[in-house]
DNA sequence: AATCCGTGGAC
DNA sequence: TGTCCAAGGAT
């Protein structure tokens, strides 16, 4: 197992890329940020909007000062834009029930809206150099072909998974938060879900996936996700809408190619959501927006 | 436990 | 062209 780590560690000294949130500097505050952006979405598309966060937004205080409607806005096309109201809640909570400091413990963080088990250990390993059990979809996917032998993960986590993660955590903190970054590093490069490149994988030698001549996956599907047609999409198509506008919008400009009874459906939702703001004269808007209801 | 929640790039 | 899937969370 001490090959394992060293071939891994070695391999992330090397190959590791250069993100902003991983600079010594980077506050507990840029790194939250970060792995809430990054929650089901590439990296590279969150960069640009960690940095105009960070620019405009550098403390929690900061950021619970704004209107929910300009977080919304500032989120752009990240995707799941409820994130970025959990993110203006959390930054509440913190300002006013941590002193405006990231809290360090699990339990803590936990407690904080949009951040599960995943962030909470992620924020507790990078933003403070904790030893925690952090397990991502590029952890599952590195067990499982090196220390397991299959092609993919199980559709859902288990606790073999975390006892797994948990076993091959070093002991010490600060070698146990780059263990986590390493293996991240791994399946987000090297191991990843389509074309693994075992060719260059540090691990390979001892990867039992590879060992076993790549067995194809046997398990349970993965549920499909649709898209076309779908709730989904419009959401998407109201917000995109209200994003770029800058005022009120009335509903049959909302999303003007789409099914009436399914955008007031939609429409309802993102309401009950608190990402849209109805306002007098039958419009709607982006949150807290006194401008745009004007 | 299963489903919902955005978006866009890669193949 | 359509399918897969990406540093998940909430219900």
């Amino acid at each position: 197992m001490a090959s394992l780590h060293a071939a891994v560690l070695d391999w992330y000294a090397v190959r590791a890329r250069r993100l902003p949130w991983r600079d010594p500097s980077c506050s507990p505050w840029g790194v939250l940020l970060s792995e809430v952006m990054s929650q089901q979405t590439p990296l590279a598309r969150v960069e640009p909007i960690w940095r105009d966060w960070m620019a405009r937004w550098p403390t929690p205080a900061d950021l619970a000062r704004e209107s929910p409607g300009e977080v919304v806005r500032a989120w752009g096309r990240l995707g799941y834009p409820r994130r970025a109201l959990r993110l203006h809640e959390a930054a509440t909570t913190i300002t006013e029930r941590h002193d405006g400091q990231v809290p360090r413990d699990q339990t803590e963080l936990r407690a904080l809206p949009g951040i599960g088990d995943y962030t909470a250990a992620a924020v507790a390993a990078f933003a403070y150099g904790d030893r925690s059990v952090v397990v991502d979809t590029n952890v599952r996917r590195v067990q499982a072909r090196a220390v397991t032998g299959t092609a993919q993960a199980s559709p859902a986590m288990t606790r073999a998974e975390v006892a797994l993660a948990g076993h091959l955590l070093p002991d010490d903190d600060e070698a146990a938060a780059t263990w986590n970054v390493a293996v991240m590093e791994l399946g987000a490069l090297v191991c990843t879900a389509r074309s693994p490149r075992c060719d260059v994988c540090p691990v390979s030698g001892s990867c039992a996936w590879v060992l076993g001549g790549r067995p194809a996956y046997d398990g349970p599907p993965r549920r499909g996700q649709k898209w076309h047609g779908t709730d989904r999409q419009v959401r998407g198509v109201i917000l995109q809408t209200l994003r770029e506008l800058p005022t009120a919008v009335p509903r049959p400009d909302l999303a003007p190619t789409h099914d009436e009874a399914q955008v007031d459906r939609c429409l309802a939702g993102l309401i009950e959501d608190g990402l849209v703001e109805p306002v007098p004269g039958d419009r709607f808007a982006l949150p807290g927006l006194t401008e745009a209801s004007a």
